[in-house]
DNA sequence: CTAATAATGTGTTTATTTTACACATTAAAC
DNA sequence: GTTTAATGTGTAAAATAAACACATTATTAG
């Protein structure tokens, strides 16, 4: 960064001194800081949010995303995962960043900028630590309104889970350490919200040569069993492919 | 946002006051804001980013990229255009945000957490502004070391770039108005950093449809000129393509 | 126990897309 | 006017993606 509106400058190289910017940040900073978590989840074959009732007279009854503010000594991606293990009890969960939302009027109590994470984590791993507000999973689907600009929030989170679930192998996040591969298509299907043929799927991901075949069975299903597979992320750093082309 | 760590709420409902949150941000934020500006162009059929020196003793000598700190009543893209504006005259252009840094000990004035946005301008539009400090075009691939962690800024702009290229039209863009195919491919050579077939590049942008026949051609160009083109955005906006599949 | 059900598991054919590749044409430079 | 260096164009082969049907297995219902 650079501090161009500062005036409190040594006038003959013009270069700053560390306690000019020091106080320039100290004067200038009336900005509050938070993270949002966009909780991800993969349950009855269909893409799950976790959301919590707003705290805010103002959206009382209204659901929200998980938040908090930024402690002045904290990392960023840290605030996010310190929401995500207060409320689901885990951690060590795929994690990306989103965007940073930071409209003047987004938050009723003055100028709160929001940066927003969204995170994977395999519903069946965990128990919900429902604390001060109910916490529960909404079908991602059936979402029309949410608290503060969250609607706005969850959707370009959505947006960015089903660019990169096609790029990248994110699926897995969704399922349990062993899965079959029928459960994995519906996660893609449930994701990018399209119907895909079975055999193609499957041959596609054989091709790709990243699944391990586990030998083992699902149990507890009303119907033939199917196999089981983990993903080998290991094999997967080796030999995923950069591509180059152009498509729009 | 749902603030859980304020304990000033009404107990009854667990409902907090909007004074409440209001203390709350003014006491616990100690944050500062920032934004800085990754400003590419396209000049010598080389992708170029525009650096000042920094005007921290810390890192005198070095190259940093444009920014400032938000004021608390401006948008965050707001403040990225007006960097943009203050130092290339240019307003209307191309910018997208691309991430939020916020290491702890990223500047050494404190805390201050930037958002980074990227924008893609063709260098023959503008006058550069050099005001404070010496303004200048770098060759991307020839950068090494910037102040601050604006390297790192930088390589994830340079990346995130590389990977909306190939699906969105960015790269008219950094092209006047009227452009060759040749510089055409040009630009994605340079971005891309990949040599590509010029017949089947051709191909492909006409397939396309979205090009322009000008019926003009180059002029000051030391050999047989070629047709000039301009991209039509309306009609990309019709028929661009919502592509689903499983790549990587 | 048997039959019906509902899912798994497997290959081939076709269509589409991508890649590789060569020569005639045009304007500028000498 | 000859040389030079780029533009402009088409086709064949290869790779990838899409469409498609039937036998198998375990569970469930009768």
């Amino acid at each position: 960064m650079h501090m161009s509106k500062s005036s409190q400058t040594s006038q003959a190289q013009n270069i700053k001194t560390l306690s000019a910017i020091q106080s320039e940040v100290e004067s200038i900073n009336r900005i509050a800081l938070s993270v949002d978590c966009v909780i991800f989840g993969f349950d009855e074959n269909k893409l799950k949010v976790l959301l919590i009732r707003s705290d805010l007279k103002k959206f009382q009854g209204q659901w929200s995303l998980l938040g908090d503010l930024v402690d002045p000594g904290e990392e960023l991606d840290a605030a996010a995962s310190r929401i995500l293990k207060e409320r689901t009890g885990l951690d060590d969960v795929y994690m990306e960043q989103v965007k940073t939302f930071g409209c003047l009027n987004r938050h009723p109590a003055g100028r709160v900028v929001t940066v927003v994470f969204y995170s994977l984590i395999n519903i069946q791993n965990h128990k919900l630590k429902i604390l001060d507000n109910e916490l529960h999973w909404h079908d991602v689907s059936e979402i029309e309104e949410l608290a503060f600009d969250h609607k706005q929030i969850l959707d370009c989170s959505y947006e960015q889970l089903q660019r990169r679930v096609q790029e990248h192998p994110l699926a897995f996040s969704l399922l349990p350490k062993k899965f079959s591969l029928r459960e994995l298509q519906n996660v893609y299907e449930a994701i990018l919200n399209v119907k895909m043929d079975r055999r193609n799927f499957r041959k596609k991901f054989f091709a790709m040569d990243f699944l391990v075949d586990l030998d083992e069975m699902e149990t507890d299903v009303p119907h033939r069993p199917g196999k089981l597979y983990n993903f080998n992320y290991n094999k997967y750093e080796k030999k995923k492919k950069k591509w180059v082309g152009i498509d729009f």
